[in-house]
DNA sequence: GCCAATTAGTTCTAACGCGAACAATAATAG
DNA sequence: CTATTATTGTTCGCGTTAGAACTAATTGGC
């Protein structure tokens, strides 16, 4: 009994299924999301900071990095064209000179009251079409497939 | 009974620890897949096109596009910079002379003959983290899931 | 108190990723 | 046959994306 993977054997692996699987659910899920989202003339990333940064008194760079899984570095861009845009702005903290505050405008709010139900019900419309049991299921086993690879 | 999302109850929809799942499987999954082809000094799109064109006579564009789900304008650069570490090259079609098929190199095919078994043999390993059963359970899911937002 | 280690955010580089516009070529309708 | 339509690959614009180097500010050890 040996483990060995060869050329030959390579593809015939149990786990490529599966990757294939991860893969296309996973172009299928981003790119639904990004053409929903252009109805708000938001990409993903820019999206994801207006919809956590909504219902909140503004979050540093730090936070929303934690939260979003944004870069920091990503996220100094995503942050500049969302101020261009006048839906965020800086606001500098006096207690630790280090941190920035980004906080939605009123047109932020406006936007992110808006559009966050509205993106929400589309994504839940689609995924009503797992039962709650499948929906449970599919996230039981994708922590497990994060916590494998993390 | 209503099923309007609203401002106070979009955060509740029972889709959102699905979607976080599946974000972070997907992060979890592609930054190790990236860091391990690091060792190849391939990124994961060139390791897509490599492990594509291995035991091939050569694909076009378009055939490669298919399989690897890199758009057409992303994968003329890819090879392009596979075609200058001297891994593939292109082979013009005097049949159709739109066509250019994508062949592995000498070099190319070494690379592939050391890479992917080695590479596979990391993910399967991680993967071996779940069941057989699990492994098939969340194929099913995720093939699902890419149905519903296809 | 002072120096070393941390932390926060910015900048830079290389490579995607997508959509749109484009030129060259091929296929099709009439 | 010829005009229209479709397909193939390239190019471009814009916006990520990760990672490393960098600056400024803060914290911790002693």
């Amino acid at each position: 009994m040996n483990t060995a993977i060869t050329l030959d054997n390579a593809s015939q692996q149990d786990c490529l299924p599966l990757i294939r699987a991860l893969v296309n659910a996973w172009q299928a899920f981003s790119g639904f999301d990004a053409r929903q989202l252009r109805e708000y003339d938001l990409t993903p990333s820019q999206a994801d900071v207006v919809f956590t940064l909504g219902n909140t008194e503004g979050l540093t760079f730090r936070e929303i990095g934690a939260q979003t899984l944004i870069t920091k570095g990503t996220l100094t861009g995503v942050v500049d064209r969302l101020t261009e845009k006048g839906l965020v702005r800086r606001v500098e903290q006096h207690a630790d000179r280090r941190c920035t505050r980004v906080v939605l405008t009123a047109q932020g709010e406006r936007l992110f009251a808006r559009a966050f139900p509205r993106h929400i019900g589309v994504l839940q419309a689609r995924f009503d079409g797992l039962s709650e049991a499948e929906k449970r299921e599919a996230t039981r086993l994708l922590e497990k497939i994060a916590r494998l690879f993390r």
